[in-house]
DNA sequence: CCGCATCCGCCATGATACTG
DNA sequence: CAGTATCATGGCGGATGCGG
């Protein structure tokens, strides 16, 4: 493997029980990478949100951004008004972090017809899995 | 089976049946991100990576393996030797993806001490969860 | 309108044992 | 060494109902 002189920092996310692993999973995760990518374009209330991401629940949306905004990827802030008004707006790190979100899921978005192709002839090779 | 209208031509990661959001899952969910970032470095055997990613169990190294094949974004390849030879190495593909990830990492990690200063005080504002 | 709480099904994950 | 098969389970995630 590559030498490399600040190994601590490199060879953390590899340990079982670091907690960056759990932050990586808060942000990568099947909601928190979406929830972060569209709070990168625009703030956002929670049922604005919620109509965004396509197909999140409210409970995963809620539970969502609440670990999001215990990690300090976003801020949330109420509005003491009748209707309620909630919004929604990113951290200073929580840009960055969709930043880097935003350049792979370009990435993976720009190469999915590879990514298809790579796939059909998988599933030919192999036998037909669902 | 979601397939009867053409995905391909404009993925939208947002939209709930589109492809592109279970490649990303395969790519940034737990154990993937992992896997390809270890091949980053180094082409690896199975009971190599498995030793690199700590905490991963045989059936999800091998299941995330395959799925990551599945996408092109590694290649296996079998030594039919005694004793058996599988090694794993990336596409070129895997590793932009890979080096996306790499750097999503990064920041993660360099930002791990303001993260845990975020719990902390979220923790004391909010009412000390589990 | 914004969410939290509860119930509950189901899948991802892990442990173990077995095969080539 | 490199997986696959089987079983058990914890937690994800959806639906619904209530509270502010």
């Amino acid at each position: 493997m590559p030498d490399s002189s600040d190994q601590s920092l490199e060879a953390d996310v590899f340990a079982r029980d670091c907690s960056s692993r759990t932050t990586l999973q808060n942000v990568t995760g099947r909601w928190g990478s979406l929830i972060l990518i569209a709070l990168g374009e625009s703030n956002y209330r929670f049922g604005e949100l919620r109509r965004r991401v396509d197909g999140v629940s409210e409970r995963m949306l809620s539970q969502t951004l609440q670990n999001l905004e215990r990690d300090g990827m976003l801020v949330r802030t109420v509005h003491e008004v009748i209707p309620p008004k909630v919004e929604y707006h990113l951290t200073p790190l929580g840009r960055q972090v969709a930043n880097q979100l935003q350049g792979l899921i370009d990435l993976v978005q720009d190469n999915m017809p590879a990514v298809r192709e790579a796939q059909a002839e998988y599933d030919a090779r192999h036998g037909e899995r669902a």
